[in-house]
DNA sequence: TGAAAAAATTGCTTTATATCAATTTATTAT
DNA sequence: ATAATAAATTGATATAAAGCAATTTTTTCA
């Protein structure tokens, strides 16, 4: 939304940051650079090297595993948070791709940058470390989802993830496409689509063009913990 | 195996304290103590508070998530491994249930002493990153296989788990029971079995008693890419 | 604006997998 | 050792969910 020329007076800062000095902001600033992307394109590939931590600062990006023949989204990016993942600190490669599912601008921050910062600043470090946990913790809830549910209880968590995680408001436009939906929730979009409109017909929610509004957020946590 | 009353000693130290000087693991040994578990007793119940970083130091344990009605085996640790949920740095409780497959033995060490450690030196506070980033990386291989892979290679990837990383020899002695492997692959185990016998019947592997030999590890590779 | 391409929707069919019930084998405790 | 208990095995049945094909709607682009 809203770009800098400095790390310092940014309002687009991932709150990981909170505990950096200026002079530490300024170390970022000094290797940071701003990319925009088009809805649909790329921002890495699974496989490739790893040299950028990415800020998304506008728009919304989706992380997914390239599967066997099809994909599954970990998670949606949206402002103001990053792209992150365990291979920094493995073998310097992806081990999931990441792309622009709105239009998307990222500032992208050295890797070296950022892991010299883990190391000599232990406010930073603890923080990061936290938030690995949190998002080990989601990761956790997310295979029990999608190994232990049945596919309403599956579409009902994603749902509620779009609803209070993502578009944080009921109504929400639903800017990912129903591949996306099934791709989060593990099952075909034919299947998505259905019980979609099964939970449509019940009067769980309604879906006009890509308006979806929950009415009945009771009978939809039941199906979600109902399996 | 061997236990030690001095962890600057041990013989089964955890790899991750590598980088400690004698100072810091004279800290931890002093915050340390010992505990053997029989075969099925409970090492800690997921929602429980979380104040040990538990080391194995013999035996074999499992730490699986209580999901809806049934479990998911996250991992076998094995000596010498640790125990260590995401829980730590985030509301100080356990995410995942933990027992014991085998008779164990662990040493316990007091959380503060470790997250002490981690924010005074950068060497260990990478090393634990680098070692979270590992089994963040497992996990994705774990969900990918268990939400795109039908039974028989989800069975395949279990087989090669316990085979190379668990009991590291062909043929080994599978000390885990029939649920659990279940449990490891997200399925029921009336069809762990099944698929272990049609295994049998096509030769791939043999299975008397509880002695497990991979005899065509080829096919089983096939198996397992092929979904 | 209109054609072409992509995405969404729907019905039908097939199949992978769970569930249930019965039986056998192995383990534990008296 | 033997009864009692738990674990493993097997077969039969039910069903959740994928795959396929056809159609409609939406989006893209020349």
């Amino acid at each position: 939304m809203h770009s800098s020329s400095n790390c310092a007076d940014c309002n687009c800062k991932v709150s990981i940051f909170k505990n950096l000095t200026p002079l530490e902001l300024a170390l970022i600033n000094s290797s940071r650079f701003q990319v925009s992307y088009k809805a649909g394109e790329i921002i890495f590939k699974q496989g490739t090297p790893s040299p950028y931590f990415v800020c998304v600062t506008s728009g919304l990006a989706k992380i997914y595993i390239e599967g066997y023949g099809k994909n599954l989204i970990l998670a949606l990016i949206k402002p103001v948070d990053y792209i992150f993942g365990p291979g920094i600190y493995v073998d310097n490669r992806h081990y999931y791709s990441a792309s622009a599912v709105e239009d998307c601008q990222a500032c992208l921050v050295d890797v070296t940058v950022f892991k010299k910062l883990i190391r000599e600043n232990p406010d930073f470090a603890e923080e990061f470390i936290k938030r690995v946990s949190l998002q080990s913790i989601f990761n956790f809830d997310q295979v029990i989802s999608l190994t232990q549910k049945q596919m309403h209880g599956r579409i009902a968590d994603v749902i509620f993830y779009l609803c209070d995680k993502i578009y944080c408001q009921n109504p929400f436009e639903l800017t990912i496409s129903r591949q996306d939906l099934a791709d989060l929730s593990g099952m075909s979009k034919e299947s998505a689509i259905r019980i979609l409109k099964e939970f449509k017909e019940e009067g769980i929610l309604t879906l006009s063009g890509n308006t979806l509004e929950v009415l009945n957020p009771k009978q939809l946590r039941q199906i979600s913990e109902t399996g």
